[in-house]
DNA sequence: ACCACCATTGCATATATTGCAACACACACC
DNA sequence: GGTGTGTGTTGCAATATATGCAATGGTGGT
């Protein structure tokens, strides 16, 4: 039994779903359902009924939800003790990440955060995710949730947290990109809408590269969320991470294509300077970001 | 953060130094070392002071240890109270192990799972180790410790906690068994003493044999501990687990000889019928010895 | 100066965890 | 009834993690 078990148990209580529990967690429902296997083995009773439709616990599930409370208050109140010399820091911190990272990540990093470090002076920036990892190079930002770029600049520490496959996306409504209806797809006569530049952009083109052929590009434009409206509007393809599309109010209008070879997913995490990591600001969030 | 990491932590408190803590746990100091210096990064501060001589606790540590008491408690209070109607459990269990494993396992094992079902009824018996299999098979022992056999008998399984190398030993005085003086040992010149049948015996002779080799034996005894005291008088060379030879009071007797091909190491475990392991009282010993 | 003991760390290996995909089941809707 | 979508579970291969061994550096004792 370990302490992220009892956070992923309470997880699953809020969430009543393996699939739900999973996204807001990021891990799979096969990961979920084993580990609360083998909670429950460890524990000597199921903690949940499987009834259809949601998850509810059962008397032992109910006590067991209380011990996952208790010890992990305690835990906290250890924590806080133990740093009562850090946690009331008085510094500040400069995060900046993408609109769509704030929505899968931020939250959950900065509540925790708040929690522990109530007095750190926190500020943060969102915009363009390409932007990321200059801001942290330049030191306009001390971190920056970032996916990882092939070459990490010298200077550079990056720490994941989470990987998100990138995915060829068109519009749901067919017959907006006639290329798409055909057996073999030519992808040099398709339409494209890409990035400007950063990471994704790379990626595509290097897949282009590999195939021999040179991308078709109707639209560059800045920024992953206006990809996914462009595409919905029917004028091309585009290419965006899964994360990007989750969180997308127009993730209906548009579907996934599956291509080969897949493009190699995106890994999402802190990025800062190495030399700044020994900061205890720093440092603080570095450890509230992986425990 | 994990519970076995608690428990290690409270044994290492109490044993002030990594390598004793190593032997009750089974484990290497390397591990522990690496399971402390973790436990240390997630609670954000040092818990043990490197004194030489002795690892004695900092205030953070003292906290840690109250919170890793309470934790503990708390668990095994949510365990019992889970299983109230099998915690009073009025069941019996007859287990057999050797001698040597009563030192180093059965101290432990019976311990925990005293607390957790007073009410069942223990008988244990010593001896021979060479006779738990049987015991396990005839149904004379409802489960035994024992090293895990080559060809484990069907209808038997085995569910491993640690293991412990075979061991050749020799008289510490040296000119007792005149053919160890010898740059390149003949080992089939060589006095053993070696036990009438069992694991070790028969490991011993497909190490001989695939030398192409016949020992030359001097006494068969039954019971490794015979095996170390007749070593130790230095009429020859014997072969024991390790398990046997650190709880020996002759340990300073005998020495250590390295031979190559190394005998692989023994598997030592609880063993029980299949058919009987979905039996309360089997089970609930089971998840003892696992947890 | 040497030896014994201790904690720590590099490295190769063994173990455990993870995600994917396929599955089995239940329910709802046509 | 069939079919479609949702659920939780499980086999399997890839990967991440933990472990033991052996070597290192440091500290006392003799």
């Amino acid at each position: 039994m370990e302490y992220k078990d009892l956070r992923v148990f309470l997880s699953v209580v809020a969430a009543q779903n393996l699939n739900r529990a999973g996204q807001q967690l990021h891990m799979s429902a096969s990961t979920l359902s084993r580990r609360i296997a083998r909670m429950e083995e460890e524990a000597g009773a199921l903690l949940f009924k499987r009834d259809p439709g949601a998850l509810t616990l059962t008397p032992a599930g109910e006590l067991f939800r209380q011990h996952a409370e208790q010890t992990l208050a305690a835990w906290e109140s250890l924590r806080s003790a133990v740093n009562a010399d850090v946690s009331d820091m008085e510094g500040s911190l400069t995060l900046y990440c993408s609109v769509t990272a704030s929505y899968s990540f931020l939250a959950d990093l900065l509540t925790r955060f708040r929690e522990r470090y109530p007095k750190v002076d926190l500020r943060v920036h969102t915009g363009d995710a390409a932007e990321s990892i200059p801001r942290a190079e330049s030191g306009e930002a001390d971190v920056v949730i970032a996916a990882r770029p092939e070459q990490l600049p010298a200077g550079l520490t990056f720490r994941a947290m989470a990987s998100s496959p990138l995915l060829f996306i068109a519009p749901r409504v067919t017959g907006t990109v006639p290329e798409l209806s055909r057996a073999e797809i030519r992808w040099n006569q398709v339409p494209m809408v890409l990035s400007e530049s950063g990471l994704a952009r790379s990626r595509v083109d290097q897949w282009f590269a590999a195939q021999g052929l040179k991308p078709s590009i109707y639209a560059q434009v800045s920024g992953n969320e206006a990809i996914v409206s462009m595409v919905a509007l029917g004028v091309g393809v585009g290419v965006v991470p899964e994360l990007v599309l989750k969180n997308s109010p127009l993730l209906g209008r548009v579907r996934v294509l599956s291509v080969q070879p897949e493009l190699e997913p995106f890994a999402i995490g802190l990025c800062a300077q190495t030399q700044r990591i020994s900061d205890p600001v720093l440092q603080a969030l570095w450890q509230t970001a992986v425990f």
